[in-house]
DNA sequence: CGAATACTTGATAGTCCTCAACTCAAGTGG
DNA sequence: CCACTTGAGTTGAGGACTATCAAGTATTCG
């Protein structure tokens, strides 16, 4: 079931109805068009917000790159979501923050202080645009528990990758991975050998190349395509 | 990091912060207040909606349960949530269904037809509720990324149990697993037989006792929360 | 340029999956 | 009421995939 599959020429997890999973995390531009936000800037790996801390802004990513993590003590960590320009994240059922972000690389946030009180955002316009994002996370979160939940090491970067080819793509086939290996592991529940091993494998068939560490270009996507549609 | 842990006496994965993390998807009856809702009953095993369908109600359960999932088209399936009498479901970003949804058991759905076209919901008040319902299911996948992307099956069943026993115990420690093995299974990420033997494995240890296959008593909660705190 | 960090590759081990047989419970029909 | 059937759940043996541990290579940054 996880460790999935008839190895040779498996032609990978499809979804049924055959839809696309993954795409964008819109904005919708909700910060941007109120007046009231201000932007901070953060430097590579410090934190935008802790768990545990009072929820009492909205953020939305201007420049660089922010992942959500929730810690465990004894140190696993589970990335969430990565958050690029345009993706607002810090959206909270409660009023403290249920898991931790910060900045990948140097990275301007804009931060939009809550509406003081429960129901105070008397802005009909808002809230239904804060629906449609929180919606719009909920369906991320609910497709990577699929791949966490059902796929092997090698449909999960292929998920990965064509998730980060559409959301942060360049050049057409070619990608930056702009977060570290580690980071990739945690957020696709694997160990950083593993996903270097994959990458490598993938790279050796000649379905990606690996430019650099941090770039890939994607050279066949059908077979990228056969590992997660 | 997935199969982990020093094995023997494992204090379990425990939150920094010291948080709580499971709680129930509570519902703040956001159907039951509004008039325009009609109640359905569905039978065992039946298809509340399906994936692909178009998304014009939202749900609540009355009696019963029902779960919701993603299908691959070789059969695999991931359970993202179970919903019990009270939790309200179908809640989309697009307009169309992401997921299935059926019930476990005879059960009855409250339904409530979409006010129609975008932004036609011009009560604030619903918004409002149905914001806070959306971000509560979030946190909620949140929790369960980190289950599947961090725990070995000791600590998703232990975490599991724990859950069950919150938001649908009976009887303090005795609780009732109205799903089937296959169903935690799929929840889980794991094997039925996996669920199984960890299963027997804490009856083994006298941290549950399984009273029949459906009924669960927990007898050593502390050994529970080690796991999973 | 050198040290620290990030990444890759190899060997081994462990957890969970797969396949298979068995037990148990529930429902049916004679 | 009991044999029969069927599906659900349990248990066992073996194997596969990924984790772990370790060493080596590449990259980055002062």
């Amino acid at each position: 079931m996880m460790h999935s599959g008839p190895a040779p020429v498996q032609c990978g997890p499809k979804l049924v109805h055959g839809e696309r999973r993954a795409r964008p995390i819109s904005s919708a531009d909700l910060l941007s068009s109120l007046p009231t936000s201000i932007t901070k800037r953060f430097t590579r790996d410090t934190e935008v917000f802790g768990q545990g801390g009072s929820a009492d802004y909205l953020y939305e990513v201007r420049t660089g790159a922010v992942r959500s993590y929730t810690l465990l003590e004894d140190g696993r960590r589970q990335i969430g979501s990565f958050f690029f320009p345009g993706d607002v994240f810090g959206i909270e059922a409660g009023i403290t923050h249920q898991f931790s972000t910060d900045a990948i690389v140097d990275s301007s946030v804009a931060l939009l202080k809550w509406p003081a009180g429960p129901m105070a955002a008397h802005d009909l316009q808002f809230v239904y645009k804060l629906q449609i994002i929180t919606a719009e996370q909920l369906r991320h979160a609910q497709e990577h528990s699929v791949l966490l939940g059902c796929m092997n090491a090698r449909e999960r970067m292929a998920t990965f990758l064509l998730d980060m080819g559409r959301r942060y793509g360049l050049a057409g086939d070619l990608i930056e991975l702009i977060m570290s290996r580690q980071d990739i592991a945690d957020y696709l529940g694997l160990t950083i050998e593993t996903v270097s091993r994959r990458l490598s494998e993938m790279a050796e068939s000649e379905t990606i190349e690996l430019t650099s560490t941090r770039w890939v270009r994607l050279r066949n996507l059908r077979t990228l395509m056969e590992l997660t549609q």
